[in-house]
RNA sequence: GGAGAGGUGGCAGAGUGGUCGAAUGUGCCCGACUCGAAAUCGGGUGUGCCGCAAGGUACCGGGGGUUCGAAUCCCUCCCUCUCCGCCA
């Protein structure tokens, strides 16, 4: 969430800059539930202040004197008025809190105006992006692809976007998670392995909830969703805690799967390891102090870009637009790769500064020597995402002989220089 | 899953209906003593919300209830520990 004094002062000011975003949301009733609930809070807790301080009387009084029985009499219309007023009060509060979760982050300045994803600006590219590459074929269409990714064996055993991966190919996709988790910890990030399912609290502190309520499974006998990134437990490691700030950045890298229902969006862009229901992926993840996350955001988006060069895959960075930024995002940055078979570019990462509105959500703060704790910022990026980066891989180093070479910087954990059928 | 015990401030640990945001110890900070330190002595030491402020209010695992009044009694949920069962 939001600042909440800074919402109150400002309100044209944050509803103007909210309006650049495609989230609906109410910013005038939540400001009215505001005062309504302040005035309800004042009210409550003079009417227990007066209580209280009758109550301090009558304990110093004898229980069976006429002035302590007459007391109690007395304080039983003031017990039920502080009942009632305290019941409102705390409707007030839940109804204003309700309102306020529906507002969105404020997206940064810098941020560019825009509707949609057409709208998002190429910041940067890299390496032959849109270019030739001859022996490129969509990854799918590749002869030996089912034979290494099994897709109808998935479906049998889950359902549509579960495949199997068999073989050096299950070799490779553990390949790139070694590799993105040791550049991750060469690059400052303590790695993590983290629960996959989370309750409720977690994944409104991260924003998910309500926002993406469809798009997540969910166990109804545990009450819990399995995550959508691995953003959602790692972040919410310090719910609640207080980081001492010497100790800002935090910086942490984690290896998990993904499930994503992907409602709506099945019918488009399915094919072969494009969206997949459950995919790998490493996430970093940074707590950071509020007056260096912007520059925090653009080292993390760096630390992801440096993978993609390692592996010599071609990719652009978009910077995304206001139309197209996410819930609680204030600047997110997409890194999208060229996928020289299917001519299409894929994202497989997303950088993004959450500012301090995960923090506000999930109570994550830090203090400086003398001053009261305070929010931190939060940032993570995907340092990626591996179907996709895998689709890249098949798609542009596919050769002459069917075979496709395997980027050296694998070769540590996939001892192999080509992979292909046996 | 069953039976029992328990969840109090950074930590330890009292408190079983009233003056309790909470004894005491310990840790931490400041000061005194000291050349300095240790020891000792004195003082301080949580967070949120409402309020311009003074101040008020809330928080003893979470939620609900009883009562003029709840850390304390009742209900419920969660968690931890011990024993049993099951099991990677």
């Amino acid at each position: 969430m939001i600042n909440l004094t800074f919402f109150r002062n400002n309100i044209d000011a944050v509803k103007q800059s909210i309006s650049r975003k495609k989230f609906a949301c109410e910013i005038d009733l939540a400001n009215e539930l505001d005062q309504k609930r302040r005035e309800a809070i004042s009210l409550a807790e003079k009417a227990r202040a007066g209580q209280k301080a009758v109550n301090g009387e009558m304990s110093r009084l004898s229980k069976g004197s006429h002035e302590f029985i007459s007391k109690v009499a007395e304080m039983k219309e003031l017990a039920r008025k502080v009942k009632e007023l305290e019941a409102f009060a705390k409707q007030a509060n839940e109804e204003f809190q309700k309102a306020f979760l529906t507002i969105p982050n404020i997206p940064h300045d810098s941020v560019p105006d825009g509707k949609g994803e057409d709208d998002n600006q190429v910041v940067s590219t890299w390496g032959n992006c849109e270019g030739d590459f001859p022996y490129a074929l969509p990854h799918y269409d590749i002869p030996w692809f089912e034979q290494m990714i099994d897709f109808p064996r998935g479906v049998k055993v889950a359902g549509a976007g579960y495949p199997f991966f068999l073989g050096d190919m299950s070799k490779l996709v553990r390949a790139l998670i070694n590799f993105f988790l040791d550049e991750a910890s060469n690059n400052g990030y303590d790695e993590v392995h983290s629960p996959i399912l989370v309750n409720a609290q977690s994944a409104t502190a991260t924003g998910q909830l309500p926002d993406k309520e469809g798009q997540m499974y969910y166990d109804q006998n545990e009450e819990l969703y399995l995550i959508p990134t691995a953003e959602v437990p790692v972040t919410n490691f310090f719910r609640d805690d207080i980081i001492p700030s010497e100790q800002l950045p935090v910086k942490r890298c984690a290896y998990t799967p993904c499930f994503r229902r992907e409602a709506g969006s099945w019918g488009k862009d399915v094919r072969g390891l494009n969206r997949l229901h459950q995919f790998d992926k490493v996430e970093l993840v940074k707590w950071t102090h509020p007056d260096d996350s912007f520059a925090e955001l653009d080292s993390l988006r760096l630390d992801a870009e440096s993978l993609l060069q390692k592996l010599g895959l071609p990719y652009r960075v978009l910077l995304i637009c206001s139309g197209d930024i996410g819930f609680p995002h204030s600047k997110q940055f997409d890194l999208e790769i060229w996928a020289a078979g299917q001519k299409r570019w894929l994202e497989v990462s997303s950088c993004s500064n959450f500012t301090d509105f995960q923090a506000r959500r999930a109570n994550i703060r830090f203090r400086e020597e003398g001053e009261k704790p305070k929010p931190v910022h939060t940032l993570n990026g995907s340092a990626l995402a591996i179907p996709r980066v895998l689709a890249g891989i098949l798609e542009n180093f596919l050769q002459d002989d069917g075979r496709v070479k395997v980027p050296e910087c694998l070769h540590q954990w996939f001892p192999k220089e080509f992979i292909g059928p046996s």
